[in-house]
DNA sequence: CGAATGCTTGACTGCGGTCAAACGATGTGG
DNA sequence: CCACATCGTTTGACCGCAGTCAAGCATTCG
């Protein structure tokens, strides 16, 4: 159930309508129903950094493809190339790399929104493999050499606004996903490196609930989580048993409730103070 | 010392030259003698991707002042806003955070060559704080938004190399190094959230190494490393004296000799697999 | 020379890991 | 529809890696 939960959710408005809903599917096109899926990323990317009206309407002329996988399947593998940027639409996937015995840590969460192949227009490789833990839904928008070389007037602008604005939209896009990456990557080693189980939990707790807030899907305190505590255990750098302790703790403590795969958070402030957690920290994008 | 054997090196062919070479210096300009500061950086850069000739003489052309600062001082204050992008030329410095109560965090080192303010043509603010930890060499180019403005050719190149050539080099820059960092910010989460105090350490001297190598800091198995015990142990998320006692253990296996701020690598091979270090992970760029 | 800074060592503690077993929920095939 | 296997959670007992506390050294520097 852990596992269905957001998954329910997010596709309440296509399964579970009701009988009328159903009929005005019929009547009109899926986007007038349902949201643009790439309007979800546009979305998370509005809420941290400022889009022009131009840009975003770049963003949703992109040519693109909707694509979807189950749980538990490779997206991306560590040191391929990609042809396309990929964004998730539903469901969770994580960035994750293994030790030679086993021993695994995830990297961070590719949530809603979220772009999956960051900093691929600079030409590299995946610098990690991505795996999804939910059922997922990908949009692939066919992107850089093969984009830029059929129309290279998508290097030039005419953006009127603070000089960033000249930059191509595409390219600037790319750059805030690989520093909104890299500010999560800082707050994760700071984490794992000067944190207690107690603090590290309510940390990813509330830059989860922060980011699934983003783009929609809390319901005030309350979001789904579809994480088992080994993958807990995996990206906070703890033990399952530890993670199970500490939780109960949390709970004792009255600060969160858990169970389903949903997460109520009792007092976010309290949370805010243990965890030393200031939402997007660094990233006020905006000019 | 331990502070000052770097810079030492550093500055050997300035200061501790014979007659002969001052001479030299004399009659040619200083750019004769001494490399110029900025082809630091080129090679840094050239070493993880390849640079066309006209992306180097791009960067080379880039307008640009040089400045030093002592060590200690505060480089970036986490939160503001750059107009320019910052290289290091010389010394160390390191991007880190605290916690309310005092705990300190290093996030990661900034080594010659490297790029300070990753990301800033994206527009946002930094997400850390930068410190020095010996005196350091700066190389400032003003840029976004001024040189953009002034300049909107910049925003296109007839690059007829692999597409992401056509973006403009400032930008590509800009995206390698978020690229860039941010894979070292996850390798350095692998290290504190599934490693062991001795796995990291051999992990951190590998990474250390291996990027100074890149812009011709070592010699063999040998380079200096200005640290001390208490930023190693906040680098690795430890404590000073287990810092101390994973050294000495180091050592008693026969695996790095050090002192006096100079590290040796004795078996890099032996280090290689207990840390599972695999250089530059991740970042094949050229194509 | 004393003061400061950084390194080293020993004794003790504790957070979080490991091992092991039991329990609940889910799911699958006969 | 139940038997059984699987997966995830929970709990208890014990252990060990790394932290803390404290003192003693070695260098450097004013």
């Amino acid at each position: 159930m852990s596992q269905t939960v957001w998954y329910t959710t997010a596709r309440r408005a296509k399964g579970g309508g009701t009988g009328k809903r159903a009929t005005d599917r019929g009547a009109t096109s899926a986007i007038a129903t349902k949201t643009n899926p790439i309007d979800i990323a546009i979305r998370r990317i509005a809420s941290v950094a400022a889009l022009s009206e131009r840009e975003q309407d770049f963003i949703r002329s992109l040519p693109h493809t909707t694509d979807s996988r189950r749980r538990g399947v490779i997206l991306v593998t560590e040191g391929s190339r990609t042809q396309s940027m990929t964004f998730v639409i539903s469901g969770w996937a994580c960035r994750q790399r293994f030790l030679p015995d086993g021993r695994r840590q995830i990297l961070g969460f590719a949530l809603p929104g979220d772009i999956l192949d960051v900093g691929i227009l600079s030409g590299g490789t995946a610098s990690t493999s991505i795996v999804t833990i939910t059922p997922v839904e990908l949009l692939k928008t066919p992107i850089p050499a093969e984009m830029l070389r059929s129309n290279p007037e998508l290097c030039k602008t005419d953006g009127s606004g603070d000089g960033s604005a000249r930059i191509p939209e595409l390219v600037r896009l790319d750059l805030l996903a690989s520093k909104l990456e890299l500010a999560r990557a800082q707050d994760h080693v700071l984490r794992l490196g000067r944190q207690t189980a107690y603090e590290r939990m309510a940390h990813l707790l509330l830059e989860l609930h922060g980011r699934l807030g983003a783009v929609g899907l809390t319901r005030g305190p309350v979001f789904s989580l579809p994480l088992t505590q080994e993958a807990l255990a995996d990206a906070l750098g703890l033990s399952i048993v530890h993670i199970n302790r500490t939780l109960q703790q949390l709970r004792a403590d009255r600060l969160v409730e858990m169970g389903a795969g949903v997460v109520k958070l009792l007092d976010a402030d309290a949370l805010a103070a243990i965890a030393d957690f200031s939402p997007n920290r660094s990233i006020r994008m905006a000019s």
